[in-house]
DNA sequence: CCTAGAACCTGCGAGC
DNA sequence: TGCTCGCAGGTTCTAG
């Protein structure tokens, strides 16, 4: 469900409440939510104790804790339903919550996972040099990171066959972009989401680039996209933005632009949102 | 090697 | 009221 914008909230309110504490325990309360830490929720729980937390990172949808003087970190994934919570310890158990950590200080704080589709979860890996879990080297860069390469982006279309939503959404080639994220872009470029990306010239992938970039930017301005109860901040407090969306959600609705309804198509077992007239599909 | 589609989960609202 | 169906923001595995 999260995706950039929403995670990098997250990862803010992570510097602010959990960095510098040092983990007491940790309690799984569901195995699946710990499906990546292979040798199993003893062992995460385990190799935690004691560590204190470094600086949060980010990798597209992708955040992780470093633990100080090792060279591992915890990863966590929001999956479509994950929220990390820093609370009282007497506020009473979320119905899904799955994996809480305490703190060995007197801050009253917890950390829960909470996820209700566990399509979510956290575990402990290994750093490369660079300081990223081993896990996701594979991980694209996201184009809120200074380092994205454009160039190589572009190329990537070219060389692919495939349709420009599909790429947008490989996070191998760019990071970060989710479904609601992809619809706002294509959008605000134009661009089907069928179009074929090896018939992207350099300016059309920069124009799409650009406007990735800037609804994310007011996206995490706001505090991140939120539909409901069911996505909140690392605090619990919900952000705006999905009151700002051009694309997403709206079947049936005029375009902001041209005011011709817009159009909702299945797509991938989820929906693709677009202006049947500003964004003409491909010929063929 | 590449790409498209299904599978993994739980819950909610709509319609019958 | 209660059932079934469709749908939900992601990733990963498998079939072709």
């Amino acid at each position: 469900m999260p995706e950039l914008p929403e995670v990098e909230v997250v990862r803010r309110g992570l510097e602010r409440w959990v960095a510098q504490r040092t983990v007491s325990d940790t309690e799984v309360l569901h195995p699946r939510a710990v499906r990546r830490h292979v040798a199993g929720a003893d062992d995460f729980a385990h190799r935690l104790k004691g560590h204190r937390i470094g600086t949060p990172s980010r990798r597209g949808k992708y955040l992780w804790l470093p633990l100080e003087e090792t060279h591992q970190a915890v990863l966590a994934h929001l999956g479509m339903s994950g929220q990390l919570l820093v609370q009282q310890h007497e506020f009473p158990d979320e119905k899904h919550l799955r994996i809480r950590v305490r703190f060995a200080d007197t801050l009253g704080t917890e950390l829960r996972f909470v996820d209700q589709r566990t399509f979510g979860g956290l575990s402990l890996h290994d750093t490369t040099p660079d300081g990223l879990p081993d896990v996701i080297a594979h991980i694209a860069r996201d184009p809120l990171d200074p380092l994205f390469d454009d160039e190589l982006f572009h190329q990537a279309l070219r060389r692919k066959r495939t349709t420009i939503k599909r790429a947008l959404l490989d996070q191998s080639l760019i990071s970060g972009v989710g479904n609601i994220y992809a619809d706002e872009a294509l959008w605000r470029a134009r661009v089907h989401y069928e179009r074929p990306t090896a018939t992207f010239t350099r300016p059309r992938t920069a124009e799409l680039l650009g406007h990735a970039r800037d609804v994310m930017t007011a996206a995490l301005d706001v505090g991140g996209t939120s539909f409901d109860s069911l996505y909140v901040n690392v605090n619990g407090e919900s952000g705006y933005f999905d009151r700002s969306l051009d694309a997403y959600g709206r079947e049936g609705l005029p375009c902001r632009r041209c005011g011709t309804p817009m159009k909702r198509q299945a797509w991938m077992n989820r929906s693709s949102y677009f202006c049947p007239k500003c964004q003409k599909p491909p010929r063929g």
